[in-house]
DNA sequence: TGTACATCAGTGAACGCGCGTTCACTGATGTAC
DNA sequence: TGTACATCAGTGAACGCGCGTTCACTGATGTAC
């Protein structure tokens, strides 16, 4: 049947990325196959390195799209100005460490789902990674000195967001950790860090 | 040369916990091979399956014995009084997020360097995990309680014992992914973080 | 206490399996005239 | 615009490797008398 046609190669290849990305956030990139990920992709495993020089390579773009693609959801967030729930880190808070992003880990915060991962691999996932932390602490930074109107240096704001991100990934990666055998206290993390999170 | 001593025989499965211990801590469950893990512990691979049913079964078992060194190692720094460095959860901060503890994960503590392990291996090794952290979240409470002597109600310790853990983990595990590829980023998170962790 | 035999921990080769990666092949697309 | 040929994305078998696990074997220890 092929060969294809150069837009169904473009399509191919980013519904590699997405699949790839479901399955790394959900599963980890080591436990998730070729095959596997080309299957859900709907093609087989044999063409895969016609769009990626290896896996790690794929590892790293489906970083890079993660991050951009959860960053944009963040952005988008704090911009629906009057809604209800609060101001917008509030409601940035309250989805981060709502029970429907824990039990879906494959569409959530790569921040979370990959930490362990990035530190495992190479170089060039970890710097991914890392960029993409950067991303989520200048956007954090921006809207909490954003909030508090002035009232604060760029120092204190960096702090912040510092502080915010770790309790968010901490919370999160607890919360997933213990989800299956203590579904109690797997919700008390949530709900309790929930509170305190902006602190 | 076998057979050998009873003895032996416990000393060598007591090294094999201790070695795996350490390699799973440092390199994740999966990374590590039964071959380099027995290797460690001064063994051949083939004689794993004289002391475990499986590798499992082993992870479990070590889940188990490294939170009971970890938890050891706390409240012996809590039991610790008249001593520089302030009160008990002080210190237990700032050992907890220190450079040290942060470029040794295989003596560290379990809730950091296996939470996301647990989530992916089996109802056992998830257990094990989540007993740990509810002992971590009991020998912070209870020290909390004695801090604020009598100031705060059992649930108020107890929150604060959550919020506690999830800022150590969270703090952690990011400080560990990036920290090859952005070392700056990597001791800010540390110092942000151990400035505030116990606000 | 001494002797004879059963036990069983350690060894290292082997098994089966799944992984990442490579390859020969196909045939529709892309392109040059 | 039409024709002829080169390209190359997708396919699925195959390769090499390392993994968890099994096994036959060894010989010192444990035990029964």
């Amino acid at each position: 049947m092929p060969r294809i046609t150069k837009e169904d190669k473009a399509r191919n290849r980013q519904n590699i990325v997405e699949a790839a990305g479901r399955m790394f956030r959900a599963q980890g990139i080591d436990t998730v196959g070729i095959a596997d990920l080309m299957k859900e992709a709907g093609l087989t495993h044999g063409g895969f390195y016609n769009h990626f020089a290896s896996k790690d390579d794929l590892a790293a773009e489906v970083c890079n799209a993660s991050f951009a693609a959860s960053l944009g959801v963040l952005e988008q967030a704090v911009e629906e100005e009057d809604d209800p729930g609060g101001p917008p880190l509030r409601r940035v808070v309250d989805d981060y460490l709502s029970v429907a992003h824990r039990d879906a880990p494959d569409g959530g915060c790569p921040s979370a789902s990959l930490v362990t991962d990035a530190g495992r691999h190479n170089d060039t996932i970890q710097r991914s990674y890392a960029a993409g932390v950067e991303g989520y602490l200048a956007g954090f930074a921006a809207e909490l000195a954003r909030e508090q109107d002035g009232e604060s240096t760029p120092q204190q704001a960096r702090d912040r967001a510092v502080l915010l991100l770790s309790r968010l990934v901490g919370a999160m990666v607890l919360a997933r950790a213990v989800r299956h055998v203590r579904p109690g206290l797997s919700d008390e993390i949530l709900r309790t860090c929930r509170a305190h999170a902006l602190d």
